[in-house]
DNA sequence: GTTTGCGTTCGAGCGCGCTCGAAGCCATAG
DNA sequence: CTATGGCTTCGAGCGCGCTCGAACGCAAAC
């Protein structure tokens, strides 16, 4: 299958951050799924603040289910969906986009295609955010390499 | 639009090899500089706004000279500022950073080591958020490439 | 001589994405 | 029996980086 040629790929591009490994285990998506989750205990998982998790579900991107207590309860659903958020949030989608998106889910099968205008859309917008960092990468490296050394050109500040 | 050019030159002078950083630099040097440019060619030479360029310039960034009527005349060296600026900020380098990496090139030589240690944090940082990113845009890219497939795992929303 | 157009200063406002504080409920620990 | 701690709702506030509008100046074009 696919999946496997990507994450390899996914690997290689990575490379040993341990960040990096915590995070492809979350592409993996079979990561900790504890069938339902309190919210500190997804908040934990995904790195964000109980306040932000109450923050999403008030803007519409998740519903959530609450106990006897009226204590939140995240099911698997809810945990992979907020998964994908964060991973959308992290690489940029704005806010916005990710309502439309979640609306078009809402909406049924008959929005598939236009998910999936979204979704190519962000993967150009990632891979020219990658290109205007790379860039930038490269810039700020020449700069290190060249302070103060005697090959300084003049736009040293 | 002056900034994407830019861009996208660079970024076919680097091609798929090692990065010629040398050539980046003389793209960035030898680009129009005329000595001396209104706010408008500025503005347009570095794809921002004009009341952007004064927002700089009132938070410190740039000092800028003004003609007889008053206006604005950017020099070569304020142009170079503010392309270093410009970059800087485009990879994600805070207004507080800039405004202290600015004050200390004004203090003088004595604070090259702390700027240095300053591009180098910025150089990791830009590092992390690439690598962020491009396992964002793999699994983005996984995502696209199994929506609608029968192959279809449970993160589908 | 008025209009057009580009510039100036100043201060206020905005959009985004959180972030926080207050007041209260409930359950378990000491 | 109280205290602690984690949860709830609600609404307000904040930090960042612009972004804009108002009121004005000057000069070249018509």
């Amino acid at each position: 299958m696919a999946t496997d040629e990507l994450l390899t790929r996914a690997l290689e591009l990575i490379g040993d951050d341990p960040v990096s490994v915590e995070a492809i285990h979350r592409l993996t998506d079979t990561a900790v799924t504890a069938e339902s989750m309190t919210i500190a205990e997804v908040a934990d998982l995904l790195d964000i603040t109980a306040h932000t998790l109450r923050y999403y579900e008030r803007e519409g991107l998740v519903e959530v289910g609450r106990d006897s207590l009226g204590h939140r309860v995240y099911d698997a659903a809810a945990v992979r969906r907020l998964v994908f958020l964060t991973r959308m949030r992290l690489s940029g989608m704005p806010m916005r986009d990710l309502q439309h998106y979640i609306s078009l889910v809402d909406e049924g099968d008959g929005t598939v295609p236009e998910r999936l205008d979204m979704l190519i859309e962000h993967r150009d917008t990632i891979r020219r955010r990658i290109r205007e960092l790379t860039l930038s990468l490269a810039a700020t490296e020449f700069k290190i390499a060249t302070y103060g050394g005697t090959a300084a050109p003049d736009s040293m500040d």
